[in-house]
DNA sequence: GTCTGTGAAGAGTTTCACAGCT
DNA sequence: AGCTGTGAAACTCTTCACAGAC
């Protein structure tokens, strides 16, 4: 543990690499080096040693990485090693998906709290969740304590609910709404756009006649 | 039209700036700056400024860009003037909510085949769609033309959805599934990872006592 | 005066290449 | 021999600051 600011790409790279170890485990393998990391996760190896030096030293020159320790390094930077519960504005689609989503629960991310404001949602069921009218949101939230929001409202409501799990003392929210919203100092916040990774997709697309590959 | 190699960054940047066009197109607004731009998309003047002459010269000095030609220019560059129908590879939880997902259609996307290889849901129906068995998807991809895949089948059979998808002549691919695929050279490949971005929150959440905000 | 377009400076990130340990 | 950890170099991206156009 020594460095101070850690690039916002190291942190999305950990990600992977956990979930690449957490793989390996499940094979019952037990030593990995950089490069089969780097190989199963599209880096370059160099990359997965840097990344991993701005955490401490976990391997052994000349043999590689414990699979199991790393796992678990890598889950304790990613402060996996507990499991968070989330409040969930919007219950249309998305926020239905949302509930039934695999990977949270995989990674300890645990929907506790489903809110709407539409009453033809309010007491719907969701896996075995009932979707609870918008105002009484920042009751569950102080009560659970519950950290880390999800935003899946249209675009124009997005900033109200924002302000409203802010109030709640939401610290970190992810913003699946099309729109940018604005959130105080200290409030972590990340957006979610599937179709901003779709353009980018066809802009290459479409510019690789014009340049050349990729 | 200029330069080589556009980042990645500009254009996912592209992809925001043109959404907030639109807006500001709807709302009948004619001129914008650059500093207002920035404000609505949460960068800096100066990004926007260089973003867009990656592509040219679109605004006026001492005025500002017409927010309608800037939009067009914006459309245009990623190629968002034209529709472009889509392969969905999953019928599941994931796979249906896409088939819903209006973010998609509102920027041309539209899912024109979902295919699935589970008895259980060929044949069901999702909005106007209905799934079809995954040894239809060659035919249907190469009939209709079809370049862009999405995957939202379960990890394991990732790889080999992409495989087909590629034999079939589509050539990007959306990847939803929590799983690194390998693509041939020239096959555009994204991966979305919804639970990768929340990870990213938590670890800023907790090393927020640690070193400094955010 | 206002705001764009841009070369140059600055900041940040990735790759290289090798010393050091097993 | 094999593989990590890491300064230094290379590269990429962002910000600065100002000339030029309205």
């Amino acid at each position: 543990m020594k460095s101070f600011r850690i690039p916002e790409a190291t942190i999305t790279r950990l990600s992977f690499y956990s979930r690449f170890l957490v793989r390996l485990d499940r094979r019952g393998i037990v030593t990995v080096s950089s490069g089969e990391i780097a190989e199963g996760v599209g880096v370059s190896p160099a990359q997965v040693r840097k990344d991993l030096a701005y955490f401490g030293e976990f391997g052994t020159r000349g043999i590689g990485y414990n699979v199991k320790d790393l796992m678990h390094y890598t889950m304790k930077i990613l402060n996996l090693n507990q499991s968070w519960p989330l409040a969930l504005a919007g219950a249309g689609n998305l926020g239905t998906f949302l509930c039934t989503y695999r990977n949270f629960r995989d990674r300890g991310f645990i929907i506790t709290g489903v809110f709407d404001n539409d009453l033809t949602k309010i007491g719907k069921k969701i896996e075995d969740l009932t979707v609870q009218p918008l105002e009484d949101m920042p009751g569950v939230i102080k009560q659970s304590g519950i950290n880390v929001g999800l935003v899946a409202v249209p675009s124009r409501a997005a900033q109200e609910v924002v302000d409203l799990m802010i109030k709640s003392g939401i610290k970190a929210i992810l913003n699946f709404a099309s729109v940018a919203v604005s959130v105080p100092d200290g409030v972590k916040l990340r957006n979610v756009d599937m179709s901003v990774a779709l353009e980018v997709l066809t802009f290459r697309l479409a510019s690789r006649k014009a340049a050349r590959g990729n």
